[in-house]
DNA sequence: TAAAAATACTCCATAGGTATTTTAT
DNA sequence: ATAAAATACCTATGGAGTATTTTTA
């Protein structure tokens, strides 16, 4: 059993058992790699993908399980390369960092330089996009880390809140914040819901004009003059929105995290270190290490609970 | 990056750094092994030992965390392995099994039978010994599966209370069971002082001759008349302890578990999980799997709180 | 001085490439 | 008819062996 023909067959199960397109991809002969399956299967005693005459045509059980087995070699192997390179290169690498576009505007600029200037040899990757593809995102290894508003269910992902933020009221200046049409930030349904019973009664049966993910998109409409925002202070730049003015919620209005999220198998490279404390102080690696011993979101989050997540 | 290097300097290590003995038990060359080393180091762009001239003298900090993964690596591909052989030769292979004294004698025979009876073409491995060895047993690998008084503490082992046994009393025929001196079974310290509390009043104050953690010097001490024995119930045999005779204890009496122990990452080949039906019918497969994703002792046994471990 | 690792050199197994044939859709 | 896999064949890399030297404890 060699790595080469582990990386072979989990390339092959992932290009739709096109063993020509696969061989392509890897820049090698398609009878290169038909004749390493064929001999790890023999070596095997056993048939990994089933057959139809010369045509690969599905994974047998066998097959997944051991190719669920291979993607973990294929990782750790690449751990490895990582624990090496962070030892010849200490400070110097990639970082791959996903994030929403409200972290991504209003909450990793500062935190990015801080980093930065302390790391000034990582080289900053970023993708910005929709909550809905970051799970994804980390499982297909694009990203390493991911700046969300929702944490991450799953078992394979480590999800934790890393910093609070807090709803305030946005409006024109001259315009009065009662009877006003709602334009409102809100992540999802649940936390649309959760708003909806906070409102003050003098609110509650005003009209919802907007509901909105895009902080940008709730100040613009505010600009418009179509309403009183509703949306997170941190979204609002002293500089560019001096034309809007902004009004503190009362103190127990619920307000939001920002969640830190990786792969539970994720290789902790001194700078990804130090740019998890950069993000919050409250992610020591300590914690990041012990977070990934837990499959549960909730038992995660729990890790976090007695320490006080930073207000932003 | 080659398997074959990752099995070299994972058994280096294993062999105190001797590069030379390492090549002998691996029946190959030492230079093969040198080279192989260092091409791995030329590789990875760092040293994973540390050397005095010619000398390994020690592992470096990176080497040490890249041997953690190999481990990981190397074990997987044995899964790997395994995973092939239960596809290809169901239901043959070795059941290599460790337990206490207690277990071999008294416990393991029927079970053994019945499995052995349905897994015909499994060849059985046993190797009894002290509680003391059995986190040794398994971390090296010389045994799967583990039978013993008392659970193994580690994060890296799975321990599971398969099946109940209880104390009795134990007489020579004619002797009465008041104001003998007492001989006593006991696994542990612990095991011990529980039973010290729980002794009726009457007898709390007669001598313990004896404590053992082997129920058979206790039978021998009873034969030979120097007292009363409390032993688990299972170790009298109808057939040769016909000359003792057994009273049992009150119901609140306390009584012990056998413990299922194994690796948190033991490939369970089909044959495995039928062993661990014999032995219990609360082992299914799903329970070891699961019981796998914990790694604390505590919370192992709480997967099994609700269920009704068989009495013996 | 004895034991261990490196060096030098050889050999051959095999991974991987090219050209071609066979087969499945 | 087209695309994909197998077959046949070739090449060259490199893994592993032997003999020897160097080094260190």
């Amino acid at each position: 059993m060699k790595l080469q023909q582990l990386r072979y067959i989990f390339e092959v199960a992932r290009h739709n058992l096109n063993v020509s397109a696969t061989a392509e991809a890897l820049y090698t002969s398609q009878p290169g790699v038909s004749k390493q399956i064929r001999l790890l299967e023999d070596e095997l005693g056993i048939q990994i993908f089933t057959r139809s005459g010369k045509h690969l045509v599905d994974i047998t059980p066998a097959g997944r399980q051991i190719l669920d087995v291979a993607a973990r070699v294929l990782h750790d192997s690449q751990t490895i390369k990582e624990i090496a390179k962070d030892y010849a290169h200490p400070n110097s690498g990639t970082l791959r960092l996903g994030s929403c576009p409200l972290a991504a505007r209003h909450f990793l600029p500062n935190k990015l330089q801080a980093f930065l200037q302390e790391f000034d040899k990582v080289h900053l990757q970023m993708r910005q996009g929709e909550e809905s593809h970051f799970a994804d995102w980390l499982d297909l290894g694009e990203v390493d880390i991911i700046i969300s508003l929702q944490p991450i269910s799953s078992p394979s992902m480590v999800s934790l809140p890393c910093a609070r933020w807090r709803y305030a009221w946005l409006t024109k200046q001259q315009k009065s914040r009662n009877g006003e049409p709602l334009l409102v930030f809100a992540s999802d349904k649940e936390a649309e819901e959760h708003l909806h019973q906070a409102l003050p009664s003098d609110k509650s049966n005003q009209q919802w004009l907007l509901v909105s993910s895009d902080a940008t998109v709730v100040k613009t409409y505010v600009r418009n003059g179509w309403g009183v925002g509703l949306m997170p202070s941190i979204a609002y730049d002293q500089q560019f929105d001096s034309d809007l003015s902004l009004h503190s919620t009362e103190s127990d209005f619920p307000g939001g995290y920002f969640y830190f999220n990786y792969r539970r198998d994720l290789h902790w490279r001194s700078f990804l270190q130090g740019f998890a404390q950069c993000i919050s102080p409250i992610l020591t690696p300590k914690l990041l290490e012990r977070a990934a011993e837990h499959r549960h979101e909730a038992e995660q989050i729990a890790l976090v609970e007695d320490q006080q997540i930073p207000l932003h």
